[in-house]
RNA sequence: GGGCCGCUAGCUCAUCCGGUAGAGCAGGGGACUUUUAAUCCCAAGGUGCAGGGUUCGAGACCCUGGCGGCCCA
């Protein structure tokens, strides 16, 4: 019989079970049983009977729930349907079991099933038993069988419930209030990418998927909400690689009367208290490599680690033409349009992020690549704007700025991007008329933050991929 | 978008130089009262991603397309 078998004898599939209990704490209390002995503890159990062994008038089998795995023992002699359990195809069944908790000879903690009942036939097999599914594409199409073929898969899932709770949990203690705000908007703005369209039909006009919530969660702030957050979805109409899906979490927070220096410390509290969650340790492995996630993180600007990388001293002040020639060295790339701060920040992404593996906060950005980002506060910066990007194993896992609130500034910042979308520059930053009309009501000084909760995930479960972090990632459609 | 790799039974994988596809698991039948990747016996299971080409003969070689992976942009 192949996975497309029909249905077997009609069962009664009841709408309730009563009384179940999660397998996880039960293994739990019982945990140091000696063996072949017998409790007097009546459990009702649910979940997948993912392995059975057959052994005469005995029968083995493992019972999976979420929260761990059990040995469920049956008896001919003593458990009800003993016939109908062994013949009727039930591996990979929902099933739900009553009897005592027990150990067998050889000490495996066991429930005896003096009851049991079907609770929904699996009419399609969970795949290898040994080794699972292999197959990526159905690994991500199917995810509800990879869930139960390959547990890492459910145990990622796990710590990333555990980490957006853990963020959420800060936040709120912190005096941050959780706000939502538009998805889809009329402009898409707040970051540089390429936004999807959509079409909103009775108001016969095209709207965007955002890229970024910044815009509007600065509105709420000029609105009198000090401490904002925003856990949600952002999308880009970009490729796909091992750290991009089109569509991702992004965690957005905006205090009040802050500074990016503020920023900092709140993301180091924010890293830190997720790494405890997620594996009980501030030192975590990823791709072999051990990350330190003790607070304080390493703070550098980037001139100072581009000169680090390069040997030489580096700085904005040496102007154009010299750090073209740098770039040239290093075989760096350079658009004509690019002034000396994107030239920074092309040596910058192009020799040193990658190579940054304990978390550095890399300070002092030039103005150039940064529109929403206010001017340094210190005269001898003039050209960086106040920001950071958090490092961790080489990528970017969040950014922050001291917030520009200068509506005139923050006007002309919009303008240069508009210029430099002239010059074909596709992704530059598009202006919100609105937005700015809620800066010239006044915004006061503000620290804002972004992390990349996928990658965040990423790295606090080892995952060699995004897509091991989504239940759903994107993919292209299965033809049919 | 470019390069490389993969696609064979429900799942995981074999198939040497081109000669007509094989195993384990799952599924079916049977044995077994302490198994835990149980074991043993029996039977069954295939549009070899799709289409075209070369050939006496193609899963294999060539071309086109589809989907996926890795690397690069």
């Amino acid at each position: 019989m192949n996975n497309e078998a029909e249905s077997p004898v009609e069962e009664n599939i009841p709408y309730e079970v009563v009384g179940v209990e999660p397998i996880g704490p039960v293994r739990a209390s019982f945990e140091h049983l000696a063996a072949d002995s017998r409790t007097d503890r009546v459990v009702t159990i649910a979940g997948r009977l993912m392995r059975f062994r057959r052994q005469g008038k005995l029968a083995f089998g493992d019972l999976v729930d979420s929260s761990g795995t059990i040995q469920v023992l049956l008896r001919r002699e003593t458990t009800d349907d003993f016939d109908r359990f062994v013949h009727q195809r039930v591996l990979g069944d929902w099933i739900s079991v009553t009897g005592l908790v027990m150990t067998s000879r050889s000490g495996e903690l066991s429930v005896e099933v003096a009851t049991w009942q079907l609770l929904a036939h699996a009419r399609r097999n969970f795949g290898d038993k040994w080794r699972g599914i292999n197959d990526p594409d159905t690994r991500y199409r199917q995810r509800y069988v990879d869930l139960w073929a390959n547990p890492a898969v459910r145990e990622r899932l796990l710590i990333r419930s555990r980490i957006i709770a853990q963020l959420r949990r800060d936040l709120t203690d912190r005096g941050f209030i959780e706000v939502e705000t538009p998805i889809l908007q009329p402009v898409a703005s707040g970051a540089i990418a390429k936004p999807f369209v959509t079409h909103h039909n009775a108001l016969d006009t095209d709207l965007f998927l955002r890229i970024a919530p910044e815009l509007y969660l600065k509105r709420l702030v000029v609105g009198g909400f000090e401490r904002v957050f925003e856990l949600g979805r952002d999308f880009r109409n970009e490729g796909l690689s091992p750290r991009h899906n089109p569509e991702f979490t992004m965690l957005e927070v905006y205090q009040a009367y802050t500074d990016v220096y503020g920023m900092i410390k709140l993301t180091e509290s924010l890293i830190s208290h997720a790494a405890m969650s997620a594996q009980g340790s501030l030192q975590i492995t990823c791709q072999g490599q051990m990350i330190d996630l003790t607070p304080p993180f390493r703070r550098a600007t980037m001139e100072e680690l581009v000169s680090e990388s390069l040997g030489q001293v580096v700085s904005l002040e040496q102007g154009r033409e010299e750090l073209v020639r740098l770039a040239a060295d290093h075989d760096v790339k350079v658009e004509a349009g690019d002034g000396p701060g994107r030239i920074l920040f092309s040596l910058y992404e192009e020799l040193v992020e990658s190579t940054l593996a304990q978390p550095t906060f890399v300070l002092d950005f030039p103005k150039e690549v940064s529109p929403l980002a206010r001017d340094h506060r210190d005269p001898a910066k003039v050209g960086r704007v106040e920001q950071f990007d958090l490092v961790i194993l080489g990528r970017e896992v969040g950014t922050a700025y001291s917030e520009l609130n200068d509506p005139d500034e923050q006007r002309r910042r919009f303008l240069q991007q508009a210029q430099a979308r002239l010059e074909g520059d596709d992704e530059a930053m598009v202006l919100d008329e609105d937005f700015l009309r809620a800066l010239e009501h006044g915004m006061p000084p503000t620290g804002g933050l972004g992390i990349g909760v996928d990658r965040l995930v990423i790295l606090l479960t080892d995952a060699p991929h995004i897509k091991e972090v989504i239940a759903f990632p994107a993919l292209r459609p299965e033809q049919s």
